[in-house]
This record gives structure tokens, sequence and C-alpha cells, in this order.
DNA sequence: TTTGATGCAAATTCTTTGCAATTTA
DNA sequence: TAAATTGCAAAGAATTTGCATCAAA
């Protein structure tokens, strides 16, 4: 689990400081349990009187996932999103109506066709995403 | 398998027309077993000296993919792609290093998952993404 | 006081829209 | 000739870059 004094230390150690807005951002991501853009945190942070830059945000996100903090998650849309790196590894089901995003856990995940492919393809697999497009109980009715 | 005929003949009984664009894009795509971009159709259409506008290839492509002839395919770059829908159901193992798209066909492919998702989750999934991201064998070495 | 971080403007990239001109059927 | 299609300009949306200024350490 990462706590906002952990990353705080984590990056201090690389050399980068403690700003309102690093500080801002942090704080929020560590709410979130659904992926997020850095224009979905911008907005959240506004709402709140946070003011920062978008640019800001973009930034400070890259940063976060090139220090390993977030991970890159790719819906169809083309949105660059993110979630929390120390949330268990998971899959998306992404309701095509109403948009919304829920989470599956699969037992043994695709370890077995991942070592497949390093064998058959020589394919060298560091992550996959895999995301389940379709209607949630709610819009299926 | 779709031929050129077969697709313009669709088109056709949808009142769609037959263009040099069109046929052109036909054409092409047809040769493609890899994902493209509509820049890229663009760009190969123009090496070959065919002319047509970026915005031209954007909206036929998107009509070929609303008739069901194409499609989508996203990868983590942002970027819209289509693949032929003729093709057979696979997933994509795509090289972090130099970009080379491989396919990966699966034996029962995630059907016993789907199931479980529609049973437990009353998720209704009517299509899934899966790419696999890391070092294809030239670049190991 | 040094250097990382910020904010603002501007540039980029990909994609979509509006509309008049052009083609197909 | 009517309706679909095209091309060009322009608008949008998301993201990145340049740079002078600000503020942590």
């Amino acid at each position: 689990m990462n706590t906002e004094a952990s990353i705080i230390t984590a990056l201090k150690q690389k050399g980068h400081r403690l700003t309102q807005a690093r500080r801002a951002v942090i704080g929020f991501i560590l709410t979130q349990v659904k992926p997020f853009s850095a224009l979905d945190v911008h907005n959240a942070l506004s709402k709140k009187g946070v003011k920062t830059d978008k640019v800001t945000v973009y930034r400070e996100l890259a940063l976060l996932a090139s220090e390993g903090f977030l991970h890159d998650v790719q819906f169809d849309d083309g949105v660059k999103r993110y979630e929390l790196a120390a949330l268990d590894h998971h899959h998306h089901l992404v309701c095509i109506k109403c948009k919304k995003i829920d989470d599956i856990h699969m037992e043994h995940d695709l370890d077995t066709i991942e070592k497949t492919i390093r064998k058959q393809k020589k394919f060298d697999v560091l992550r996959h995403s895999l995301e389940f497009y379709g209607l949630c109980a709610r819009c299926t009715r």
C-alpha cells in the first residue's frame, strides 16, 4: 500500500520537491479506485478549490507514473488514464452505455497464456491490458 | 471472407456510392493484416499516388466500421486504429520498442471468463480487447 | 541561492464539423 | 437531377513544449 507519506518520501529521495500542487494531486489520486485522466484530476481539484494549471496535472501524473506509483489504463476513447499501481491487478468491465467502470479479478489471470506466449513466440510479455466492453446490469434492463 | 466486390455490393445496397476514394481505401485495407490508423491509410494512398484528403479517409474508415467491415483496435498510444473484421478473432503482441505488432490466437479464448462475468457480474459482454505489451524476439537480444 | 516546479501561451497531433463544390447513380 | 461524397478550412479536444517566474530545500 502506498501512503501519501511514502510517496512523498520516495519522491524526495529522487530530488523532487513537495509542492502545493503535488500534495493536492497525490492526496486526490490516493482516494481513487477507478481510472482517471489528467483532466478528471484537474476538474476534481478545481471543485475542491485547489487552483492548478492543467499542464501541472499532466506533468504530475506523468511523473507519478514514471516513478511507478501509477499505471496506464487505456479504454477505447483515446484518453490517457491512470490508476493507482498499488491496486490489485485486475481488469475492467466498461459499460458502453453509461460508461461505468467495474473491476474484475481473475484467479490465475493470464499466467498460463503469458507463459505460452513467451515460449512459442519468444515474446517477453511485460504487461497486458484486458478490457471487456458491454452493458452493465443497470443498462441491460 | 470479404472481397472488394462483396463490400462494394453491400455498401451500394445501403445507398452508398462507388467513388475513386472509396475504391482506393477498400482496396488498400483488404491487403492489411495489421491494425492501421486513418493517417496510415492516407499515407499509404499518397505514396501510391492516390490523392485524397485525410478527412475523406477518416470518414471512409468510420463508415466501413459502422457497416461492420472493420473493427476498432486500441493500443496504448491513443491513436484510433482499425482492423479487418473478417480476420479471425485474435489478440495482439505489441513490442514496446520497435512497435511491431504480432497476432496471437487463443484456443478457447476468453469464453469461460466471459461466461463467469455474465453470471457473476450480470454484465453483458459484447466484446473484449486484450493486448500484451513487451519485447519481441528481435528487441530482446 | 540553486534548481525543481509552476503557469501561461503557444504549438502539436489526432479527429471532427460545416459547407460549398463535385460526382455518382 | 437528386443525393452522396469530397476537399478545404476551421474548430475541437487532449496533450506537449518553451520559457520566464516562483518557491521549495
